[in-house]
DNA sequence: TCAAAAGTGTTTGGGTTACACCCATGG
DNA sequence: CCATGGGTGTAACCCAAACACTTTTGA
């Protein structure tokens, strides 16, 4: 620690600044029981014990390349989990964010995963984990910090990607079929999706690919499997 | 310092951490000679000294309410003028990224001015400023730091912006004519634009309204004078 | 009368919505 | 044979690009 502020305080720019309080935050969504969520943890300890939060963690400059392999450490680390398809979302800071420090900074970043992914007993800090409907989520002193706010953020940027197919993938299984696809978007949306225009718009973007020959077998016709493509 | 430091010690999440080095950086651009250009100031030391490099600058915890505050301050005190219209741009951050420090983060600002609004010889580093087209600071190792990655990233965000006319207001002057907005529009696209569907576009977002019985005089038909409408 | 820019109207085409229709399967 | 979802096609519609055209002024 000293070092580092030695290090710091060794030129003009960076004299004898205090620095915030840097943090990672994690909105991680994905659609549960027909219902899109997030993932959020409860808080034991005050500040804010007994409401729900992002899971996050503390950029740790002694570990961490950069901001995105700290958003992968504090992944690993609380979710157990690796998360590709991290969007950046925003920063947030200023003093009195977090009562924890005089000034905090978080960057916060976004990512849709599956739910089914996740493995309930791992990682130590797992139990008091959640998938919460973002509806309930938004209701008044649900979550600690500014989180609602962030929340807020990161499902309108996530529907305008959905609306755009600008697929977040992550989301996805390794197969499924165009029905599954439309359905997880229109959840997701919150609104009903025309399925010719749907398939149109999907191959006009040539991210995903028929598996030959598979098909997804159930009480009705079969439904033809697709992949993601191999992104170039 | 120690007094903060202590404050971060307190508590259970932030033990011993060292912070990364958090400072702004500021992506300002205009239009100068018909000329979609960004400003720019001379590194006079070390690191990448005689390199250009975005103006920017710590934040700081004792004077800044949050971060759109530290930038607007870092505005105030590099450039010596007030910038409304601010938008975040994203935040970087890593091991040797900045040599000054072990770990540097930078929240990134972008916005749209008026070049004419600079007064060049207010504040006190204003002489090694200089507006400078994007074309140019898009050559290699013209720009300090990872500087020409943000400025890319700041005229894409931009031009998105003005592809869709939501207006990144502030580099309109009071008044002016429909056709000075579009060639402006024009000059920082890159590419021309249809007089009739710009219009129909414009009046459709209802962001400007004319000013009743000013008109630009000048060499031809006298233009109707617009203004921004009050924002709701 | 001409050049140049302001301002308006019309045509056209691409893309989306809405909806109809057939296909394949299990029950 | 019917309910259900898969899969395809078509007509109507909307928006925006393209472009033609008129207006107004100074030179």
């Amino acid at each position: 620690m000293i070092n580092v502020m030695k290090k710091i305080t060794q030129n003009s720019d960076a004299k004898i600044y205090p620095m915030p309080f840097t943090r990672i935050e994690l909105v991680v969504m994905s659609v549960v029981n027909d219902c899109l969520s997030v993932l959020l943890g409860k808080r034991e300890q005050a500040p804010y014990a007994g409401l729900w939060a992002l899971p996050g963690g503390v950029v740790r400059i002694d570990l961490d390349a950069n901001l995105e392999a700290s958003a992968q450490r504090v992944a690993q680390e609380r979710l157990a989990i690796q998360m590709p398809y991290l969007r950046q979302q925003c920063a947030v800071g200023g003093v009195s964010r977090d009562p924890r420090a005089p000034w905090a900074v978080s960057i916060v970043y976004r990512a849709l995963s599956r739910a089914e992914e996740f493995n309930p007993t791992a990682g130590k800090r797992l139990d008091a984990l959640r998938w919460c409907p973002v509806d309930e989520a938004m209701a008044d002193n649900y979550l600690a910090f500014d989180h609602q706010q962030l929340i807020a953020q990161a499902v309108a940027a996530t529907r305008s990607e959905i609306d755009r197919l600008e697929l977040p993938f992550g989301f996805l299984p390794e197969q499924f079929t165009l029905g599954e696809l439309q359905t997880a978007c229109e959840i997701m949306l919150g609104r009903r999706l025309d399925k010719s225009s749907f398939r149109r718009r999907i191959d006009e973007r040539a991210l995903i690919e028929p598996i030959e020959g598979e098909m997804r077998i159930g009480s009705f016709r079969p439904a033809q499997l697709f992949c993601q493509k191999a992104q170039t």
